[in-house]
DNA sequence: GAAGTACTATACCGATCGGTACGAAACGAG
DNA sequence: CTCGTTTCGTACCGATCGGTATAGTACTTC
């Protein structure tokens, strides 16, 4: 039994093709003719290697967290909490305004405001924004455990601050917003923050 | 020569229905066909009532801003820059979590990413975005002139930093957030305002 | 080399997209 | 009652949507 005809193009390298029109154009405004052109490949091959546009979105997705949109996981990983914000935002402009990529977030702007067909999308990364919520309450609670917060702070309300100017962020850069003016926007939000 | 036929709906009660359909769905996820459907007429009535898709948009942008999406003008009537931040903060909320209506600010979610055919009306609501920003600028600036701000407050990046929080306020209200919780949020972002 | 398998490109599918032609219907003016 | 005018509903337009059938091609195994 022979193993086929070797696939003719790099399934990641595609994927990242595919991540920056999802990126720039978000999920409805992106068609498959898009795609295929972005990617360099055929329709049929795209059926094959990544299921349908839905799919293909998912793994789009995934490849973000693991790339330019996984500077939460990186925040996290801070040894306090002000250093855990300050990591959070910066790396949220950073990822936001990168030169060469699309402006924004994909998270924020590939999918909030959907069609009916396209809701299923809409409620798959609303559900990854709420996740990322509480991973970083999780992380806020052991800062307070850990004396690092003090005992009264309210860890829901702080993370939900925090990504609050997150998503902001997002919006102004997906607007055009220049980095360093979101730079004085982050310093200003993180004035706020407990000691 | 005659009058013609009377029109047999309310041109500015259908703009409020499709208002409600762009608002939850966007301009791309938008077809013509729920726009008919919500609004009660048909497809040459449409046109002839509005122009087309992309112009119809435009009109209930507009309608928009004097309804539900007023709260800027509201605010900026505010007598102190506190009370400007407050207002326009507080109204936010209460315009993107308000019972009945869709979650959300039309100006951020309608048209954030979109492809190339809707290139323009992404820039038309940028368009909008920036000049908010502009106004809450130059009322800040007023209100620095009248000794309600500190004379070294940076008014551009206390605008920036303001519809920041709204814009992000507007991604969680479109999450499903409740308004306590945004309310809790928008106390956080005030405790940062210059006094 | 033959057989089996997985990928490739072309060409197509029904459905829906935004937009319109057309004739009937409903009015005011004469 | 007729005429000019405007809106109405139906039925249609070409283009594009997401998705697939089919047949050929490139590879491994035997």
């Amino acid at each position: 039994m022979g193993a086929g005809r070797p696939r003719a193009f790099d399934v990641d390298e595609a994927l990242d093709r595919a991540l920056e029109v999802f990126w720039r154009q978000g999920y409805e405004g992106t068609a498959l003719s898009d795609l295929t052109a972005a990617m360099g490949i055929s329709r049929p091959s795209l059926y094959a290697a990544y299921g349908n546009k839905e799919a293909l979105f998912r793994k789009v997705l995934d490849r973000y967290l693991d790339g330019p949109g996984g500077y939460l996981r990186q925040a996290l990983l801070a040894p306090t909490a002000r250093a855990v914000a300050e990591e959070l935002l910066r790396g949220a402009i950073r990822a936001t305004t990168a030169e060469g990529r699309p402006r924004g977030c994909l998270v924020v702007q590939s999918a909030l405001a959907t069609g009916e067909d396209a809701a299923p999308v809409r409620r798959h990364v609303r559900a990854h924004r709420r996740a990322s919520q509480a991973a970083l309450r999780e992380r806020l609670e052991r800062a307070r455990a850990e004396g690092d917060l003090p005992p009264d702070a309210d860890t829901a309300a702080l993370a939900r601050y925090l990504w609050t100017t997150v998503y902001g962020l997002s919006v102004q850069a997906a607007g055009g917003a220049a980095r360093e003016d979101l730079e004085r926007v982050a310093e200003l939000a993180l004035s706020t923050w407990p000691s």
